[in-house]
DNA sequence: TCAAAAGTGTTATCCTTACACCCATGT
DNA sequence: ACATGGGTGTAAGGATAACACTTTTGA
């Protein structure tokens, strides 16, 4: 027989999405305001209503497209939260709630009409750390780094579920140390700021930590757990970049060289190398010419590009592979 | 103010594990029995309980502790599935269920003290077209490809989410017609197969082909969506083992390369190259010898290694990049 | 003619794959 | 001696990363 524990227990289901997009050269995020006191960013999110809907993709396209117009593209699934940042405690009067986030790209990245007060927020506002095209962020040198330094200090061998020490994780996601820094561990990164007690919604769970005050705030918060949320949509899509042609879902139809490159440095979060990065597309053959040329650059006119949707019955794995600093 | 479109909906919520281990060459799944009338092979399954576990993974553990006494050590989380494999409908009696999936490796692969009647199976039994250690196995060329092929011919254009068509799909997914077979793919084949109504699960659901009794039984069947939930851990594990060192998690602490090299097969459902192979573990540094040798194998005593866990320090993603026939 | 952006050619290095042979033990 | 599994060396080809210069337009 099925070994089953626990009798059932009610629980509510959050479905609460990500919805990324591009505004020129900026990656955004669509963003609305909690209706509590704090007005703090919060993700779009609605329960999931099984009776309507007969699966979780079903039931958040069609909540997005009732809410706010925006028809999603590319839809995935991200990872499902039992807790929201905070300790569920017998006696508590809110039903307890479990959220799957889910990663959404749409083309729609200017705020056109948009349901009650959301908007189309740049995703650096809530990871200035992770925009590493101008360079590394000189708040990783003058304010994450001392203060996850001493936090490191007062345990520094204890280890995590891996056994890596809080000095290790320190020097491997933040690149500390001659540690690199990959960006598709965001997550990591903010898991790692959030248990030192260095984020916003650290404070409001009741663990911040003294050293919140002289490192200053990292990063604009959001509710429950959504800024964990958007951590993972944004690691998940670095990665998928790579063996997917997602970053197409949030192209135009048609596109120069340089527009692409743009947005596959939007994404990554740091610069890439110019012919490295057109061998790379010329290679994968992932894109053909349209034949036309735009002259709307302001210098030489460049040629027109689409997406080669062929690509996807050619290769298992199609995608742009671009390295650390290619 | 948050986006918030239905009013709170109880769900009920089910974890359910593919507990994965090895038993001698073979990758074996913890599986119980279901209990009706179909005797159906089943995934532990029990409901998660936030006011006694603070999130889903304490959850799992705890439950999976409490019944079957395994320790488990890599826990994953896999996907949550809105549907159990039929549809939801006004008036349903039973509670819906929303289920998380995870994946879990334990190294007690033999079938010791286990829980009521719970053993370890082959997964191959429920998977038999994913091992391809001895080549490719017939029942592909013989019964899987020509039932495909007849479904396809009936509507070979109509494009699915990806703008793939049958006859695509067919080619990527099972490497008909110089199409490669990709072990990463095992959820994408298992649903090509339910939505040809080829297994046992789609004429359960109501979706069954005429074709499936030529076609004959395809694996043995699993209740409700267990199936899938244990061919996306196998594509995961397969995927996963390339850039983090899981497979160590199924292993004992010391070990021969061959012994290395067949849970590699295991895994990866396919043949590895042995020069390769080894010379994939020596530069990865995963591995460090004990200086002990083994002559328990049967012919040149052979050298015995442990995981290295200092890789974990010093390589951002250490894993055994097997290829497709290293 | 000059600023601005598009576009190209070449080389060194490393990684992957493929190939075939020798070695140490137990029976 | 031979069967069994352990263990190695080398070379071809392709992918990656680093380098700096030429071309075409608008102003």
């Amino acid at each position: 027989m099925t070994i089953s524990a626990h009798p059932a227990l009610p629980v509510e289901i959050g479905l609460t999405a990500a919805i990324i997009a591009v505004n020129g050269d900026e990656p955004v995020i669509l963003a609305a305001r909690a209706g509590d006191a704090s007005h703090e960013a919060a993700l779009p999110s609605g329960a999931f209503d099984p009776l309507a809907h007969r699966t979780l993709e079903i039931g958040l396209r069609a909540w997005v497209k009732e809410q706010t117009g925006l028809p999603l593209g590319y839809v995935e699934q991200l990872y499902t939260f039992g807790d929201r940042g905070r300790h569920a405690q017998a006696g508590d009067r809110e039903p307890h709630v479990v959220s799957i986030g889910s990663l959404a790209l749409t083309r729609g990245g200017g705020n056109g009409a948009l349901a009650s007060g959301a908007a189309f927020r740049p995703w650096h506002a809530f990871f200035p750390w992770e925009d590493w095209r101008a360079g590394k962020p000189a708040m990783i040198d003058e304010r994450i780094l001392p203060a996850l330094r001493v936090w490191a200090a007062r345990d520094p061998h204890r280890p995590n579920a891996y056994g890596l020490s809080r000095t290790e994780r320190t020097r491997m996601l933040f690149g500390a140390d001659g540690g690199k820094f990959d960006g598709e561990n965001a997550l990591d990164r903010y898991q790692l700021l959030y248990e030192a007690g260095l984020v916003e919604e650290a404070r409001r769970d009741g663990r911040a930590s003294p050293l919140i005050a002289q490192a200053g705030p990292l990063g604009e918060p959001m509710l429950n757990d959504h800024r964990r949320i958007l951590a993972t949509a944004i690691g998940r899509l670095r990665a998928k970049m790579k063996y997917r042609p997602v970053i197409f879902e949030l192209m135009p139809e048609v596109f120069t060289l340089t527009a692409l490159q743009r947005m596959a440095e939007a994404i990554s979060g740091h610069h890439l190398h110019k012919q490295n990065f057109r061998r790379l597309v010329e290679s994968s053959a992932v894109t053909e010419p349209t034949g036309d040329m735009s002259r709307a650059t302001g210098g030489r006119p460049a040629a027109l590009f689409r997406f080669r949707r062929e690509v996807l019955r050619e290769r298992p794995a199609p995608g742009l592979r671009v390295g650390a600093r290619s």
